[in-house]
DNA sequence: ACCGTAACACTAACGGTTAGTTTTTAAGAA
DNA sequence: TTCTTAAAAACTAACCGTTAGTGTTACGGT
């Protein structure tokens, strides 16, 4: 099995940088729907299939930067300190998320966004994957002490949060907001865990029976 | 101006649901992707330009059925009994919309919507679009005695109930579970309301001001 | 030096969608 | 009735994102 080795991936991840950036400075002086694939992969020198190999939708092109964004929120879960409790450290996660797009550099992007419905439609339905990933992993560290359904629940709300957020007059503090309110319904879920974080030790366990699945 | 009467409206009428009809059965016959808008429009016997004048989308043609989906959500919320607390009013309207798409006779529409990822995503953003209603028609009611940012998360967490719900083995139990969640972190979110509903009386108002906008 | 194959190019098409234009048909006025 | 107006529907012809099919090149391993 050939071990990779220089030039050819070097040629490749070029390709693709160069579409990319030529995509994306395009979308920015013309606007998304005055552009189309043609003129990409004309400007960028590549042939319409090439383009398409690298990237699987001219919405994608888009969304090159924001790749990460699954493993950092699946990070923020399994890579936490010990015995940090699973909310806050989402919240922290989501924060640095809200903050690093909502940066004044990324302004422009984010308008190129708002403006094309597509975007936004591609945009959410990422999201979505996203929360299940998220969901998956808060999951399996967790290690059965609590349903999916509620794993599922609380993933959907974080990213619910971080889109809220990003929207919102004074994104810190709605994140804030929100979390707040994740938070309860967190506790409301668990009730055989400690509660602790954000919230005062409250009634945990209301000795309600899970009931789902 | 010509007050509208009878003829012309039936027949328009008429024909929007003939291409309806003829769509659901073609998709459920040979699948989503097997069927083009052209097939559909032969089929039904109208020019693709009349179809397109009556639905805005492939995907719309799916969705005919679930149109007042947005407004009896709505309706849940500012036609619900006097003093009837939200958040189980909105319980109650979630559990019967899921109920009724759950139902035996409603399986191969939702199985051919699962089987397409251009469904599922419609479907998702228009889930969005339900939720900002909602989200509207609750910050209406409580008459600015709550934030914006918490109106449209409880809408949004609303949503997601239906949505997981829906995919979950235990429908109902689902929504039950996820909308314990919501009421904690409706209460969370309410520092200055009367706890009521499905939630026994717990501390309510825990004096942490409402810091958003 | 040779072969396998990854990367890319090119042509042509498919399928959803729309613009432009023209024909039909219902509703009211003369 | 007949005429007028305007909505509804038809037809043509395209646009645009996307994909299949078919080479061609050049890198990497042997």
């Amino acid at each position: 099995m050939p071990e990779p080795s220089g030039r050819r991936e070097r040629k490749k991840a070029a390709t693709r940088q160069k579409i990319a950036d030529t995509a994306l400075r395009l979308f920015l002086e013309r606007g998304y729907d005055a552009v189309g694939i043609r003129d990409v992969a004309a400007e960028a020198d590549v042939a319409v299939t090439t383009l398409f190999s690298h990237f699987a939708s001219k919405e994608a092109l888009v969304f090159e930067q924001d790749e990460d964004f699954e493993q950092r929120l699946t990070q923020a879960v399994t890579g936490r300190a010990p015995h940090e409790p699973l909310i806050p450290a989402l919240h922290r996660e989501i924060q640095a998320l809200v903050r690093h797009c909502t940066a004044d550099g990324a302004a422009p992007i984010w308008r190129l966004i708002d403006g094309s419905p597509a975007l936004r439609e591609y945009e959410e339905s990422m999201r979505l994957r996203h929360a299940e990933s998220l969901a998956t992993a808060i999951a399996a560290d967790l290690d059965l002490s609590q349903t999916t359904t509620a794993c599922r629940a609380v993933a959907r709300f974080a990213i619910d949060a971080y889109s809220l957020a990003r929207e919102a007059a004074d994104p810190e503090a709605a994140a804030d907001e929100i979390f707040r309110m994740i938070e309860a319904a967190w506790e409301a879920a668990c009730p055989s865990r400690r509660a602790r974080g954000t919230v005062p030790p409250g009634r945990a366990g209301a000795g309600r029976a899970v009931t789902s699945r």
